[in-house]
DNA sequence: ATAGGCATATTATATTACAAATAAATAAGA
DNA sequence: TCTTATTTATTTGTAATATAATATGCCTAT
């Protein structure tokens, strides 16, 4: 995925420590060792650490203060809608009660988009949405198509069409938690056709201005994977 | 508000740095000065710019290489859910444009934030809830109390005990908007009784466990705000 | 016992030097 | 003339070092 090796040193150090951090390495009483030794430690100069710490300060994971420290922030302010902090986060405990909560938000947002994308989508946003859908029914048929990213496309598309730039912001959230949700429920090979139809009943919902009826088809679709993943709760805890 | 004199020169650099890219005092071609002429322009030494430009890059506004120089991001990779480039933002472009993208983004959030909070909220949460409900209805009745923090901490109480740290998340984002809404739609004295019995039904919702319900009455109260703010575009565009 | 000052540790800022990367210009070859 | 190497210059990347500011806790004097 990441290429760490084309990164410059302090992004490294960045993504050392901040995984390091969201894995709960590091506790909030004592804090992270100094910058001293944190230099020591992974031999680089005060300057690649100092901008590793102003890159997660700016992520809300940390704060420092002379003589004080580097100290951990609570949880709450991690920025979760960065996409690195969420990486980290998954990473280190891929759990499906994360994966819930991905859910339960997008429950709540792509829902609203798609019938926002139906009230005011301009027409080539909404063609890239029915561009994605085809393709995916394009996947059911011929398994060379990538339904993966006909998939992503599709969301990210409506997400686009919704005219909202705080909605679109969210599209590396729902790449994301699509990419986690897949490697945890991979749809039977005879449901393909079954779930592309789903998604190209929701493009022509919003293609003709169905806000209403759009809305309802996503909230359905996202619904399934909830049940899914509930069952997948149940039978964990069990 | 914020006391830029206690911030850090490399925190101050980043606000000033900010608000002018957001601002767009910088074109995407030309891209941003080299670090040595914003050491010059500002006085400051380069460590201080480059702590600077490290704490822009993690919020997704910039982006810099060797021989390149200090380029700007499209305006969708900036985070936005970012409380310093909201506030950037909307210091440069407070329109009510963003005002109404603020709300479509609440409607889709708070009903499903309410509803979750209706169905598992732990009693703890679901009473602090309560109490700011019964703060907004002081208020009604004494001048004295806070209308506008007690309305804040309503719908933040609720972001809380939805139990989803994605939505929870979104109190700062929830409080902007709240708090430049205010500044647009000042309600008239009578209605204050009104609006805070609105809030406190929703309370009531909640604690009783009908989630249904309590969607539909945030999705109510967030909608009558959203009519005012359409009826001001309306105006405005005349 | 307490207030005020001092020592100390740690981050904040500054300065300088050199390394690395890359875009652009130039030269070489077909 | 066009393509391909090579060189060069510019800008960021990394490092090392020094000094300042600041917060903590100890210590002294009243």
């Amino acid at each position: 995925m990441v290429r760490f090796e084309k990164q410059n040193l302090s992004q490294r150090m960045t993504d050392e420590l901040g995984k390091a951090i969201v894995a709960g390495k590091y506790s909030a009483e004592a804090g992270l060792p100094t910058e001293a030794m944190l230099c020591e430690e992974y031999g680089i100069s005060r300057t690649a650490v100092r901008e590793a710490v102003k890159m997660l300060s700016a992520k809300g994971l940390i704060s420092s203060r002379p003589r004080q420290g580097i100290r951990l922030e609570p949880a709450e302010k991690w920025n979760m809608y960065d996409t690195s902090v969420l990486r980290w986060l998954l990473e280190s405990s891929p759990s499906l009660r994360v994966l819930k909560e991905f859910l339960q938000m997008r429950l709540a947002i792509e829902p609203q988009a798609a019938a926002l994308a139906a009230q005011h989508g301009d027409a080539v946003a909404v063609d890239a949405i029915g561009d994605a859908a085809q393709r995916m029914l394009d996947a059911a048929a011929d398994p060379a198509v990538d339904l993966m990213t006909a998939d992503l496309d599709f969301h990210t598309s409506i997400l686009r069409a919704s005219g909202n730039r705080f909605f679109f912001q969210l599209r590396d959230f729902v790449s994301t938690a699509l990419n986690v949700s897949i490697q945890h429920t991979t749809p039977a090979k005879g449901n393909v056709l079954s779930i592309a139809q789903d998604h190209y009943k929701i493009y022509e919902a919003i293609r003709s201005g169905q806000a209403e009826r759009a809305k309802n088809l996503m909230t359905h679709l996202i619904d399934e994977a909830m049940v899914f993943i509930e069952k997948e709760i149940e039978k964990t805890s069990n």
